[in-house]
DNA sequence: CTGTATGTC
DNA sequence: GACATACAG
């Protein structure tokens, strides 16, 4: 062997060694990932991923979703929205863009163009203002839904506001929202984008102590009403919608919270 | 914050 | 279509 050989073979050595032990630390993250769910990577957040009933689950960096071809839209957006995530940086608002990821061809902005409708966002821009880029991949047409304007910029702004709040106050919520797709509903567009009758929110505070969720559905329409009103238990929600939110959690808890119409532990007191 | 509309290239 | 600017709840 001369000299060449064994330099090469020491490189390959050092090489291989290293990719070992990054591997090795990969896999311990991963585990860590996986018991807590709390990360808000792609590999992270499906710790409380809902069921998908279109079976087209799409994972960004900043949200999943899961798309409905013959509605146009999400039948869910989920994501993990951090304390840490809650930012005051102003980016500019870009235009919006048809998600290529969407195999089946997702909607084009022109739908809403003039249709008297606004592009309300699911997960909202508000939530991603931690990086630019988490911030303008929420203007993608697969994270809109055709809402009202006095909906969005109302009562559904609202409570987009109280989870921010509740993020803060709770260290970290994580959130599943969509349109009601169900039914005869009107469409606006070439592709004939579906126009919900109600929106739900379902949340979950795994971090600051005892499990809790709570589950909004709001019909489309504004309303000055207190949003405690329309608090409804998550089971409730998946009757409607056939989704089954947190599949990952342990049954009996599961059940438990699902079931429930309570929103003790939820403040409403503030903002 | 949530958005739309219009004019210019 | 991209971009800047103005405006509304």
């Amino acid at each position: 062997m001369n000299k060449k050989t064994i330099y090469a073979l020491i490189a390959i050595l050092i090489v291989f060694g290293i990719y070992g032990y990054e591997f090795f630390l990969n896999e311990e993250e991963a585990l860590d990932i996986v018991e807590t769910g709390k990360e808000v990577k792609n590999n992270t957040n499906e710790y409380f991923l809902p069921t998908s009933t279109t079976n087209q689950v799409i994972h960004h960096e900043g949200y999943s979703l899961s798309y409905s071809e013959p509605h146009e839209q999400a039948e869910w957006v989920a994501y993990e929205l951090k304390k840490a995530h809650l930012s005051k940086s102003h980016f500019k608002r870009p235009y919006f863009e048809i998600d290529k990821a969407i195999k089946t061809g997702a909607a084009h902005w022109r739908n809403y163009k003039n249709s008297g409708y606004d592009r309300g966002h699911l997960c909202p821009a508000g939530d991603r203002r931690y990086s630019q880029m988490a911030h303008d991949e929420t203007f993608l047409t697969s994270n809109i839904s055709p809402q009202k304007h006095q909906f969005n910029s109302g009562i559904w702004n609202r409570l987009e506001q109280k989870v921010r709040y509740w993020a803060s106050k709770y260290n970290g919520v994580f959130v599943v929202t969509g349109g009601v797709l169900k039914g005869q509903m009107r469409t606006i567009g070439d592709d004939a984008v579906s126009v919900p009758d109600q929106f739900y929110k379902v949340l979950i505070d795994n971090n600051s102590g005892k499990t809790k969720m709570i589950g909004f559905l709001i019909p489309h329409k504004e309303s000055d009403a207190p949003l405690y009103e329309f608090v409804v238990s998550v089971d409730t929600i998946e009757t409607l919608t056939g989704i089954d939110f947190f599949p990952q959690l342990e049954d009996t808890l599961e059940a438990k919270l699902e079931a429930s119409k309570s929103y003790k532990g939820w403040s409403f007191n503030r903002k």
